[in-house]
DNA sequence: ATTTGATTTAATCATTTGTTTAAATTGAAA
DNA sequence: TTTCAATTTAAACAAATGATTAAATCAAAT
């Protein structure tokens, strides 16, 4: 059997509610609840709500860069392959993980600062190389066009999942199979862009 | 001079405090000061901060789908011309409303019925008349990846700003550049994917 | 000028919420 | 067994928050 410490029980439930309802709308209480221990154990682990919140979203948002960095900044990855093993990272990252984008994305929006540091780093390795292999290409977009037009495909689903399920175009149970469908497609497209 | 309700104080006051903080995380005393009127007057005139809400929310979907329902199910407007109106109007109406798709995709997130009867309508209308566009055309790809590409690539940058600004990917002072010049490029890109 | 209904104000309520406190319990070390 | 620190519990606190109430003010109609 596994054992799980209190502390790790509290994380994993503030992981789940934060995720789930953000962070204004999520209660001490309910984590507590959630991780079937006393509310004061919150405080005692953690120190405050704000604290939790900040371990749990660094966790967060190492597993939506860390999807991304290492590929992108290898010299020895193809152009192909780095597009490829992004969508094919991110589809499955997100499969796993559906509120995950949102929750960052509307967090990022309120609480800016708190993300700069982490984010610039992987920029900052990647981009040099990636501009590298464009130029050998003789390609005409920019690099900024190319990461970004990359992510919307593989990413805008997963984000406008509610509206795209909701207004039809994607019914629910499909929508596993579309993304999946979508992975060798967007390769396909970017290259058809970018060439 | 123009003479406002204080009605129209308060939803406009509550307008951007929920867009820009969301639901859980606005006072109702903030919105009565931002109002510059009573905290009473709010459930005086909306009867509590939900109603309120859902009339915000209501204003805001209709802009959102607004921008897109009418192009897309007009038979005498060419597939090149309704991507175009597409990005156009999108990127326009984010350009003056940049918190608007992250505020309106978070709060679906919380609240999914709420949305369902405005969506549907939009899409039962303009599908048909895509797909007979598209099939004229000779073309592979599906109504919903032109759709969804299209959209991808155009609300992408908006959803994802705070992610690109604190990335460096793009400065804050060049974004609305970078997005204005996309909505050119968008097109091209689409055009090479479809066709 | 008076009346009447709509609007606004100030004060208060009841509940929720994050945090703290002090006592109880546990489990390992001496 | 005793001791002692770490952990857990139950209770309470203070502040914040959505909502309500009753009185005051205003503006138009009579």
């Amino acid at each position: 059997m596994e054992t799980v410490t209190t502390e790790e029980k509290i994380i994993r439930a503030a992981d789940k509610l934060f995720t789930q309802k953000g962070y204004a709308a999520t209660r001490t209480r309910d984590i507590a609840e959630e991780a079937g221990t006393n509310l004061a154990l919150l405080n005692y682990y953690f120190g405050s709500k704000e604290k939790l919140f900040k371990y749990v979203v660094q966790g967060k948002l190492k597993m939506l860069l860390g999807a991304m960095g290492p590929a992108l900044s290898d010299e020895h990855i193809s152009l192909e392959d780095k597009i490829s093993l992004i969508t094919e990272n991110y589809t499955n990252l997100l499969l796993e993980n559906e509120e995950l984008p949102i929750f960052i994305l509307n967090e990022l929006t309120v609480n800016r600062e708190l993300f700069a540091k982490i984010t610039q780093n992987t920029r900052q390795i990647a981009q040099p190389v990636l501009e590298k292999q464009l130029k050998e290409r003789g390609v005409e977009i920019s690099t900024t066009d190319l990461i970004i037009n990359t992510l919307s495909m593989t990413l805008f689903p997963f984000i406008a999942k509610p509206l795209i399920t909701s207004s039809g175009l994607v019914k629910e149970e499909e929508f596993v199979k579309f993304v999946t469908d979508r992975k060798k497609k967007i390769i396909e497209w970017i290259i058809k862009i970018t060439i």
